[in-house]
DNA sequence: TAGACAGGAA
DNA sequence: TGAAATCCTGTCTA
């Protein structure tokens, strides 16, 4: 028998990749093939991977070549890699840089010069490109400054990334320094992870860096990441996030871990308009306009203050019209940071052209190796159907079928139990329903935390949470946005959006924090129903990230 | 000036 | 596919 029939990968000819679960070589082939390949389906035996323009430009933006991706595939493969794999992959990763953006000798044009006749020739006749770009002949457009965001987004779609060497413009400076020892008296130094991801966006201000996305797991310290881009730029810096509290969090670390006054920090939200050298501000106070049709009257804020730098937090949530905004200014320097780069819109090619390219990434299990993330379990329980929800499932519509599926009463029973196997641990119960979150913090008596509950009474549960007074609390979708929610060890997930991938990231993101202690996730599913798809969906990110789904069938008859 | 709350948005 | 949370503005009250 030959050696290679052992191998893990099977290489298809549509750019698919069958990994083989059970195979010794699963892990190493795993990590090897993630850096230029999505994760499609993760059930238990066979997992499939699919090569995409998107995923080989970023890997080629990241500096890996179409022959290190042929190796690895050589490398792993069970039969012959099909010729044309390799050679769509040498295709497609050549595309990348052919096309180049690059400054003229005035101040409000840009050229793009293109390496061959036929690429010339298919630019010229695009429709979509006519008002956009103008054709000077040798292989050279000539472009408006203000349309660079556009053409790339054009380019991209006709499957041609750009490489931006056009050089961009310097904010205002700012100079400030971390401090040794922070405000709160602790020893502060910066983790060689987080070094990397910095120095991996600098760049050391060649042309064609200086902008893109750096991505971390939750709880991998992606603020300190981002003030350490600034140190490195010393420049005025607008920074954008998702919601108030992480407005303030983020003033609350730059204090803490700089010698920036707080007075120079500005918040920029619905309660404070200030503008200071290093600005915070929320992104729907970006977006937001009277009415459809009128002006966005915050967008000003991108083009006074003269910002050097621009920070897009969580940056897999940036909404559409920022996009838009962000297209214009392109000559700004910008990072993107995020757990994961998977957008349920699908925009992550105007991600990758207008914030930029990944630059770098780190699996989450390899931060868990380290000892950086605690060490967690995947537990998927399956339950059966409450007998008398039956009748009620097989008649209703596809939306009533999985809210069923989701409130079934066995679910409670489960709880229970697990609870009794965690006495000693602090767990959060998530789920998606108010009604059904209110009955199970009934039952077990534990306090309910949804967006109704006024922050002052949150400010008690969580800290009697904290202090170990409450072992167990009971959290909505609050869960996935508010981020002073305290560490947990253990978490059940009762209930979850329609196959959201982030949200599941985001809720063992919740359990990762304690790292003298290994975490516990389950996910309490019904048998047999729609909620089975959904949860499997929902798993892909971290069955990506390495994590195993210990799927678990519990009998009712023990819950009795 | 601060807060509480309603209403609309995405 | 739907439910829930959040944010911003404007208005009212003290």
């Amino acid at each position: 028998m030959n050696i290679s029939e052992f191998k893990p990968l099977i290489v298809q000819g549509d750019s698919s990749l069958l990994l083989d679960v059970h195979n010794p070589d699963f892990e190493s082939a795993r990590g090897d093939i993630t850096p230029f390949s999505e994760l499609e389906k993760s059930p238990e035996h066979m997992h499939t991977y699919k090569i995409t323009p998107l995923s080989l430009w970023n890997a080629a933006s990241a500096g890996i070549t179409h022959q290190e991706i042929s190796d690895i595939l050589d490398n792993y493969s069970r039969f012959p890699v099909p010729d044309n794999v390799k050679f769509t992959i040498k295709d497609i990763i050549g595309r990348y840089g052919k096309l180049y953006l690059d400054k003229t000798q005035d101040d409000m044009t840009l050229q793009l010069i293109v390496d061959s006749d036929m690429i010339y020739a298919e630019l010229s006749a695009q429709k979509s490109l006519k008002n956009l770009l103008r054709p000077m002949g040798e292989l050279i457009f000539q472009l408006n400054l203000l349309d660079r965001g556009v053409v790339k987004q054009e380019l991209l779609k006709l499957g041609y990334p750009v490489k931006d060497l056009a050089p961009l413009k310097d904010g205002d400076p700012y100079n400030f320094k971390f401090r040794d020892v922070t405000l709160s008296g602790r020893t502060f130094g910066i983790r060689d992870y987080q070094k990397e991801a910095c120095e991996a966006f600098v760049g050391n201000n060649k042309p064609g860096t200086g902008f893109g996305t750096l991505v971390l797991p939750c709880g991998a310290g992606k603020t300190i990441v981002g003030m350490n881009v600034m140190e490195k730029l010393q420049t005025n810096t607008l920074i954008l996030t998702t919601n108030v509290a992480a407005v303030h969090q983020w003033i609350d670390e730059l204090a803490d871990k700089t010698d920036i006054p707080r007075e120079e920090i500005g918040e920029y939200t619905g309660d404070r308009k200030v503008v200071k050298p290093i600005t915070v501000a929320t992104y729907q106070i970006l977006v937001w306009r009277k009415d459809k049709e009128s002006e966005f009257p915050h967008f000003d804020l991108f083009r006074t203050g003269n910002w050097g730098l621009i920070i897009y937090d969580e940056v897999h949530l940036l909404p559409a019209p920022v996009f838009k905004v962000t297209a214009e200014i392109q000559a700004v320097r910008r990072v993107g940071l995020t757990a994961t780069l998977i957008r349920e819109d699908g925009a992550e090619g105007d991600v990758f052209t207008l914030v930029g390219p990944k630059r770098y990434d780190v699996p989450w299990k390899q931060l868990e190796n380290k000892g950086w993330i605690a060490t967690a379990y995947c537990h998927e329980i399956r339950v059966d159907i409450y007998e008398d929800d039956k009748l009620k499932y097989a008649i209703a519509d596809k939306r009533k079928k999985f809210r069923i599926a989701s409130e079934n009463p066995w679910k409670v029973s489960i709880i229970k139990k697990l609870l009794n196997m965690h006495k000693d641990d602090q767990v959060l119960v998530i789920g998606q329903y108010v009604d059904q979150l209110q009955e199970i913090a009934k039952i077990i008596k534990a306090p309910l935390i949804t967006g109704k509950t006024p922050n002052p009474e949150r400010e008690v549960i969580f800290d009697n949470f904290k202090k170990g007074i409450e072992k167990v609390i009971v959290v909505s979708k609050v869960a996935n946005f508010a981020i002073n929610l305290p560490d947990a060890s253990v978490a059940i997930q009762v209930s979850g959006t329609f196959g959201s991938r982030q949200e599941e990231a985001q809720r063992l993101g919740r359990i990762l924090r304690p790292k003298e202690k290994d975490s516990f996730f389950y996910s309490i599913v019904t048998r047999h129903t729609t909620e089975e798809t959904f949860a499997a969906n929902r798993q892909k990110f971290l069955t990506e990230q390495g994590y195993k789904y210990n799927i678990e069938i519990w009998n009712t008859k023990d819950l009795m």
